[in-house]
DNA sequence: TAAACATATTTGCCTTGACAAATATTCCAG
DNA sequence: CTGGAATATTTGTCAAGGCAAATATGTTTA
């Protein structure tokens, strides 16, 4: 009977597939807006040179854990972001098994520049939203965060 | 001076960082629903047999798109889900380079089973927002979307 | 109609992330 | 203090996605 959905424009989605669209969305935001500056950067490693420039310093571990990538695959962009001299790797002072991950001066330099792609994205985003509706959207994103996080 | 930032838990997130944490919370509790019932799959094939399941047969191309997936993966997806007796592919009647990709008696009875994760874990994610706030938020979210989408 | 262009699917290649194992170091129980 | 459990980092292996090329078909233009 039904010959074929016209796909609904995204009519009625659920909060997980729009979630995930949002997200993607950023993505693709920000890095466009990355390589119009011709810059070579991915998301995550954007994320990583972001959590160390607003953070400061921290352990692998603590890095990998805050943008939640996989210790494994966080080894592997140090090797990159360190090869091209935008982080370095120091010993822990208080523990020999950790790392001190810290931003180069090249790689703070870079943040620089980066940080406008990150504001003029997150702005067009919420441009249709007033300033107490983007309170209320990173509030209810919050809550829902402890929701799945304590969930039992 | 600053001698190691005791990583803030989470205080003040951006949009982007929240979102992205927001994802995997709910990708990790459906996936583990999943595994719960004993079934093996993925959030991705998941999410092909909820479209497939809401929206009807419909082209790989369409499928593709409406979960936001490169069209060789679903190539292989399909080739995962196909194998497995979950889907079909199908002559398209109009066009002769397409396919209609549906759901088998055995996808639809597997969607059956899966529902319950889908509506437990949107409801666990939502159960600290009203009724009202939940529906602000969705609202909110498909306001970004568009912003990000529609923008020039 | 024919050529040029666009689209649907498939395949090969490459990169990246998840997971597990290995090594080094720390912490804790006794 | 010592053995055992826990943690930090690294590396190997594997599965999955992105991108580009190939093929087949459809659509548009001159």
């Amino acid at each position: 009977m039904n010959p074929g959905p016209l796909v609904t424009p995204t009519a009625q989605e659920s909060l997980g597939v729009l979630i995930n669209l949002v997200r993607i969305e950023l993505v693709r935001g920000i890095e466009a807006e990355i390589a119009a500056k011709g810059l070579d950067l991915r998301y995550i490693q954007f994320l990583i040179l972001k959590r160390l420039s607003v953070l400061g310093p921290m352990s692998a571990t603590e890095l990998a854990r805050s943008v939640e990538l996989d210790g494994g695959a966080m080894t592997r962009q140090l090797d990159q972001l360190e090869g091209r001299g935008l982080l370095r790797r120091c010993p822990h002072e208080q523990d020999r098994r950790a790392l001190r991950i810290e931003l180069t001066d090249a790689g703070g330099a870079l943040w620089q520049q980066l940080t406008g792609c990150n504001d003029r994205v997150l702005q067009a985003a919420q441009r249709s939203l007033s300033e107490t509706e983007s309170k209320r959207l990173h509030d209810y994103l919050e809550r829902v965060l402890h929701a799945l996080r304590d969930k039992n």
